[in-house]
DNA sequence: GGCTTTTTTGAGCGATCACTCAAGTATATA
DNA sequence: TATATACTTGAGTGATCGCTCAAAAAAGCC
């Protein structure tokens, strides 16, 4: 008996992540996200409840995604073949709808304040950084990499320059493709 | 005949800065800023004439100081020695309102939209790049580093580090002065 | 002390924020 | 086709945003 809704909630939200990983948290009002997703005030809220689940969804989605592409990079490439891809893929995302990650992004902006989203992705990086240790440790597993390093400390180290990475490579006065060729040149180094 | 004003101006840009710092542009609002300086919209106006106009006086004289702080340094420890001191002295400075560089943690978040404070912020930047460019030169003179790197692309690399070392700083499951160390180790090969 | 000039004060402006809700509309079942 | 059950609509909520301005207070000069 119940009427369905006209729209496809997935969609929405991998819309929404896109605006909010463009325009940040504070950067995307409602009116923004009405305009964009096509929907009222009351639908809107209906479907997510408030702009925070919104966006708690949205980089749910954002992670979830993150994560699946890099498992995928490392069935085609291996471990240290995936690693080595990631900083180039980033950079050359042409049709992403922003360089910066945007766990990062929404750290940088909400941790101040203890906003619950900080916390989230404070949460998604860790799990990255833990794939990315995963990866680090199979390398070393396959010989690829030398067995007197510490797995977590290279993922941590990785991380943090591929985060950078993306900040550069938002910056027009930065060759980002050099950056990610001299990350991926040190992996060789290990 | 005039009456003077009761505020150290430069007291005050420093304390502006310092919550800008923290909290980011939208994160800071007016009435924040008035209880942390003290001054009554009336006489903020007066002193400053905007929000975004005491936000560029507090980029400024963030940049400046980082400019300033680590041309001291060189002169102390020479061009090497002050690039390889730079990650841990960043990551240890305790009394740092954040961790993570004002200049970037700007430009994240004001870029999307082509807000003015994005672009100065992104000029900043630029400036900060071409003092460690600066710093690799003179190593490279000096025969510190080989020869056969381009200045220009070393700074990039190392400001783009830099920069994800700062944002690593802020997370409580990372170790920064790990990032650090090696950040600073890898100088040694160069 | 009297006058001028400036700063300080704080109520309040219009705009926008995230959000609500009652009325209208469309759809699936009976 | 009639009814029940959602979904859609958009005017409107109180709160907060950056900011203004006229009145009150204070300091420098005669």
């Amino acid at each position: 008996m119940p009427r369905k809704p006209a729209y496809d909630r997935d969609a929405l939200i991998a819309q929404a992540r896109d605006l909010f990983w463009r325009q940040g948290w504070a950067g995307t009002s409602l009116k923004d996200l009405e305009r964009a997703l096509k929907l009222k005030p009351g639908s809107f809220y209906a479907a997510f409840g408030s702009k925070d689940a919104l966006y708690a969804l949205a980089l749910e989605r954002y992670a979830d995604e993150g994560v699946a592409r890099l498992e995928a990079l490392a069935r085609e490439l291996g471990p240290l073949g995936a690693l080595k891809a990631q900083p180039r893929l980033v950079v050359e995302a042409a049709n992403a709808p922003a360089k910066a990650c945007m766990l990062a992004k929404t750290f940088a902006e909400l941790s101040a304040k203890n906003h619950d989203l900080a916390q989230l992705a404070a949460t998604h990086l860790s799990r990255m950084k833990t794939c990315f240790a995963d990866l680090f440790r199979q390398a070393q597993a396959q010989g690829q990499i030398g067995a007197d390093h510490d797995p977590e400390r290279l993922a941590a180290r990785y991380q943090s320059d591929l985060l950078g990475l993306r900040l550069s490579a938002e910056r027009g006065d930065v060759d980002a493709r050099q950056i990610a060729a001299d990350i991926a040149a040190d992996l060789d180094r290990l």
